[in-house]
DNA sequence: TCAATTGGTTTCCTAAAAGAAACTAGGTTT
DNA sequence: AAACCTAGTTTCTTTTAGGAAACCAATTGA
């Protein structure tokens, strides 16, 4: 019944927030929103300040809650594809709403910190601590 | 032009993670948006879990972000109140969206693991490597 | 025989986040 | 005078996240 009830149900705000937090993850959806289909040496390359350890651990988790999908092709040397998948590409509006607002955001601050000067001179002193 | 683009933009998605991220900062949030204004001991009592140094410091940085809004009463003991801003409101449909995604995804993951028992017969072996 | 290839795993280490608990201010109540 | 109130701050410790670098497996090509 009710709308916003915080205790119990924001539990579930959790979980959407733990698919997609991890410094990696927002920027590997991304790349795999945008290309189909990615090798995992692509996405080192894509992503060339990550190290295997964390893009590994990163799409692990992403596979595990279904929104990638993880090929791996039995050749050597080993050649793995990930993907999202047709679940996962129900993400995609909710990441591009947050991307959105976080645009948003930056201008709000710029505004509130730059122009508004007025504002300043009464409320500078709580700032410079 | 483009709609997605991995590199640059996704900046801005973590610029509105880190409003939402931090253990506290959901709750805290749903706590204030059903509420109008909250003395400081209240979001106590309301989030028995947190601990002072968290909630002043998950405070701190939504005030500084002009979600929320900390008026103080000058008197003793002290009295502080904590509100949404006009502008944090517009944060609102956001988080709803987030923790709807959860809800469902929630959803999503038991009928994956549970119901799905055919699935589990052909590609049980390439879990337990 | 030996290096190169890809997609990892493992170990070790550092940095950052979070928690527990004691301390503070200063006016009010006992 | 001593204890109490609220809204913190400070210090110390633990936990978690993240990074660097070495190691590995199986086959191909020089």
């Amino acid at each position: 019944m009710a709308n916003l009830t915080a205790g119990e149900n924001c539990g579930e705000l959790q979980v959407a927030l733990d698919i997609i937090v991890g410094k990696w993850k927002p920027i590997i959806l991304f790349h795999l929103m945008e290309n189909e289909k990615l090798r995992f040496s692509e996405l080192q390359r894509a992503i060339p300040e990550i190290t295997k350890k964390m893009l590994t651990s990163q799409l692990r988790e992403l596979e595990y809650n279904d929104i990638v999908h993880r090929e791996v092709y039995q050749q050597v040397p080993p050649k793995v594809e990930y993907s999202m998948t047709e679940y996962g590409h129900g993400l995609t509006p909710l990441l591009v709403s947050m991307r959105s607002w976080g645009t948003e955001h930056l201008k709000h601050l710029k505004e509130l910190r730059g122009e508004d000067k007025d504002n300043e001179e009464q409320e500078g002193k709580a700032g410079s601590n």
